[in-house]
DNA sequence: TATTGTTATACTCTATAACTATA
DNA sequence: TATAGTTATAGAGTATAACAATA
């Protein structure tokens, strides 16, 4: 097996799920991207923008861009953090909760999906190879880099 | 398992190959998305723009934008297609194969990585699971959609 | 000094729709 | 009629760099 062929395999799998999971959501004007924002908000009641960056996997000013476009449209609300006023905190409003659950439901299918097409024990060792890759591939010096 | 989960980890070590791609490349002005194309011309002497649009799992616009930059760059190059005037056939110029190589070369790492987070024979389990979702997520309708 | 977030800016990827030309 | 590719257009995500305010 060669490791190209696994990049290739990663990147068509992700394609796939992004892609279908931006065509249920177009209609409520949500991306797919956009989803991954929500869901994390519902998580925890409030996230600051900084924990947003790490559990989406986003940088920040790709976060923040994001941020305003669900805040534009009512979905989130941001507000002063309590007791750090560098930062602040990002949360669901009642809209959005709501707007998420519909998503939710519309994407059930795509879960389903992608839990149909593996033994239901490959599953969970599959994320944890998974894991395994984003460990291996984040927070070490690139060849030639400067430390 | 849930199936938000296995979403979420895909999607995570989709992005971190992506990034770490990109940064690598970074020097050279080819994204890591171009470098699937490259990769793809390398497979084969000529292929159509169609026959691309399937190999790197892109819509037939996104990619002929990729192609004109990689045109302009001097990378690849596009002739009329030998039997059907409708078609153009894209290839590497000799500037593209170079170019490809020592790109190659530079990602190398990335995919010594993928491969070292895995145990030998897991790997090509992991593509034959990751092909099993793609071809449970594509070419089937979407629930509600019009057929 | 390090961290949180903003501002300004630019580019790539992405996709829809209408179109031309050819099979 | 279907297919290959183009044109026009728009938007979303991505990221770099310089910056202000606070920890």
């Amino acid at each position: 097996m060669r490791g190209h062929q696994l990049a290739m395999a990663l990147r068509e799998a992700y394609l796939a799920l992004h892609r279908r999971t931006d065509a249920i959501m177009a209609r409520s004007g949500v991306t797919a991207d956009q989803f991954v924002v929500l869901a994390s908000l519902t998580e925890q009641i409030a996230l600051t923008q900084r924990d947003l960056v790490v559990r989406t996997s986003s940088d920040p000013n790709t976060l923040r861009a994001m941020l305003i476009l669900l805040e534009r449209r009512g979905l989130i609300e941001r507000r002063p953090h309590a007791t750090d006023s560098r930062a602040r905190t990002v949360s669901l409003t009642r809209k959005g909760r709501s707007a998420f659950r519909k998503l939710w439901r519309q994407s059930e299918t795509v879960r389903q999906r992608l839990l149909a097409a593996l033994d239901p024990d490959d599953a969970s060792v599959l994320v944890s190879q998974l894991r395994r890759i984003v460990a291996g591939l984040v927070n070490s010096p690139v060849q030639g880099e400067l430390s």
